[in-house]
DNA sequence: GAGCACGTACTCGGATAGGTGTTGTCCGAGTGATGCCGG
DNA sequence: CCGGCATCACTCGGACAACACCTATCCGAGTACGTGCTC
């Protein structure tokens, strides 16, 4: 199994489709799904959780919807890591060293338990180079990675299809 | 979850336990659980994937048993988790971007899903991180370290313990 | 026309399946050393 | 004294149960907005 699963790819994608959506324009957690082809209670949950660590802010009621808590440039993605999954360590140390055959007797072994695992060590020192990377990437980093790479017709489309699928909304209702 | 679990734990201490091992006497699975206190079995599958990757080799029939496959200075951390649990990738994209209801009446998007989606890529970059700092740290690092902090005699006695133990085996057989 | 009740469209949170990976155990089969027993 | 045979201890590999977590869904409850009804 994967350390970061479905949830952190769907909040991922979801906020970046966020990142796009015109000022004034709030989507639905129905809108952001459908766009994407997510499931929609399942979206729903992950907003929750991304909203509980102030990276979206939700409006309730009729016309309510989903925007950014803050700029695009100062969500990070261990931000969104942290806020799905949260505390998910690299590594789980049991304190195996603890349970040694030579000191079976009871007494505790003195300095050898003290500090942290030697073994462990290593992997928080290799769970810090892989939060330190996840640190430098913004929210708006990846949006422009994707601006680049696409025409300028489909970003222009992508905000089309929010702004119309909100006020269709409103309209009909 | 944590992406490495109780195998790697336990598979990188019965390593460094078998580094501390001297030369000549050979630990039987039996023998490196019950030094740690690790299930018996457990520990066995552990060694058979350690062997296919071939860092331990083991001598079968009676009196047999396990001993380092190369130097404890040729074994990376890196290596012990790759063997244990192949390839786990700290992120499995699945391609969500290529779902969007932009692109729904059939016709492919163009540029925007070739190559690697974006989001994936800071992923990768955090994975290579990680992995990275895992391939700096040998089994004879982490037993330097240990040596360091425990007693002199701690470390003679682990040694002691082996060699008794398998001496015994093979006395009373 | 003003005020109030209702319906609608959202969000929020918990309860709950289904699937999947991990941990840990068990068992049969193969292998090599040792010891016994008959020649 | 020597060779064959049984036994023992060990590894190897697969099958299997128990358990936890993740994904996903569903439902009841709360909240805001708009509409329509009543006075």
């Amino acid at each position: 199994m994967s350390l970061y699963g479905a949830r952190v790819e769907y909040a991922l994608h979801t906020l970046v489709n966020l990142s796009r959506v015109p000022d004034g324009v709030l989507p639905s957690a129905r809108d952001l799904a459908d766009f994407q082809k997510l499931p929609v209670a399942f979206t729903r949950k992950i907003l929750s959780q991304l909203e509980r660590a102030g990276i979206v802010a939700g409006t309730e009621g009729a016309g309510g919807g989903w925007r950014l808590g803050r700029h695009a440039s100062e969500i990070t993605v261990l931000d969104v890591v942290d806020a799905t999954q949260e505390s998910q360590p690299l590594f789980e140390c049991r304190e195996v060293r603890a349970r040694c055959a030579l000191w079976d007797d009871g007494e505790p072994p003195g300095p050898a338990v003290t500090g942290v695992c030697s073994i462990h060590a290593v992997m928080l020192g290799a769970e810090a180079a892989m939060r330190g990377e996840l640190s430098k990437h913004t929210l708006a980093d990846i949006g422009a990675t994707v601006a680049r790479k696409s025409s300028r017709d489909a970003l222009r489309t992508t905000a089309a299809w929010f702004t119309e699928r909100t006020t269709q909304r409103r309209s009909t209702s």
